[in-house]
DNA sequence: ATCTCAGAGTTAACAACGTTAACTTACAGA
DNA sequence: TCTGTAAGTTAACGTTGTTAACTCTGAGAT
């Protein structure tokens, strides 16, 4: 009875390496220069075997997305999060900022690129996990009178679409083709502050 | 000598078929999905045909891009700008996005594509003209007090990748895909109100 | 011990794609 | 009439994602 289960933690391995394998080469290359082939080479299988493990090069990068949802989750809880809810939605743009810049061609995949028609998100998903994040802490600083009243959720994507925005901007382009050439380093700072400025409600 | 002449304009209406064809193209089916060989069928060509015209189908695409930039400027100005930079901020922002929202695969490839390393802007590109029209807007409310100091540069790419997220994640994600639902349908307006918020004094 | 069969992996091939080499054709100028 | 140029075509190449058909290994049944 333990056979069929090394069985299949052997097949897991090889879905592994190939996962991992794939995640290096899409890092560096990005979606469409990273070939099923290259990813066979680079665990020594041949291509025929990663359909074994995966629909298609689609369901292959799906499934690795789906892995860095997970990742962004963590990164954006990692070392405990502030008290104060403004605080931690500044510290949160920080972190996903910093994931979206390390990372730029996974970034691309999860929020730049066309999701299947039949994809749905569910509620325990890591990456609407993380939205809720977000919508808590937008929640916490309008109960404490810091955000503008309102529907929350609308809040929460305001800030999220402001963010994504200059991240994407930066994903994309490079420094010296922006237009206003000097692009400001810290665009994304300067993005986030101002969305989260424009819901603040006015001090004194 | 006119012989030539009549030579380049032939030459420039078959570009021009390719230019159309392919725009429709594109449209309706994006990038990847568009082939070469589909463009030609569209204006019954051979496909090598497209090669006297364009190096390569990255150089049609760009080509097509430049195009857009310039509709894209014109749709910014159609009908005329109002003199309070405010609302013209305002104004812009909905053409801007309904511009998007019209041709998303043409925004894709205009603003979410990274573009050939070697690409640079020049300062009459239309891309740069229509961000010019934003720095100025930005200006001018400074002017008149009714935006925060500090460089008007940072401020028009603060609005501009606010209002870029919001359409960005509208041309990538269908409704249901969202996090958190009933996506505001109004996000990108809701998003560039909060921007210019953001960079507003208060009143008063 | 032998047979069977499932299932992981491989080889070889397919169709579609972007692109190019080699050829054809039309026609203005010498 | 000859020549050369340039637009267009046919046929092909190399690469891609993907699949059909096969091999091989090894556990369970007879």
């Amino acid at each position: 009875m333990g056979i069929t289960e090394r069985r299949e933690r052997e097949k897991e391995e090889v879905r592994r390496k190939i996962l991992d394998a794939a995640r290096e080469l899409f890092a560096h290359e990005g979606y469409d220069r990273v070939t099923m082939r290259a990813v066979a080479d680079a665990i020594e299988y041949s291509p025929t075997t990663i359909y074994n493990h995966f629909e298609d090069k689609e369901d292959l990068v799906e499934a690795l997305c789906h892995e860095d949802f997970a990742r962004l989750f963590a990164v954006l809880t990692a070392g405990g999060l502030p008290e104060d809810p403004i605080e931690r939605l500044a510290q949160m743009g920080r972190a996903y900022s910093q994931f979206a810049l390390q990372y730029p061609n996974h970034y691309r995949f999860m929020f730049l690129t066309p999701k299947h028609p039949d994809h749905e998100m569910s509620d325990d998903d890591p990456g609407a996990q993380s939205f809720r994040l977000l919508l808590d802490a937008c929640r916490e600083a309008q109960a404490l009178g810091r955000l503008r009243p309102g529907p929350p959720e609308t809040i929460a994507q305001v800030i999220w679409a402001s963010l994504h925005g200059a991240t994407a901007l930066l994903v994309t382009y490079r420094a010296d083709q922006f237009p206003c050439a000097p692009a400001a380093s810290d665009l994304i700072q300067q993005t986030c502050d101002n969305a989260l400025r424009g819901f603040m409600v006015e001090k004194g």
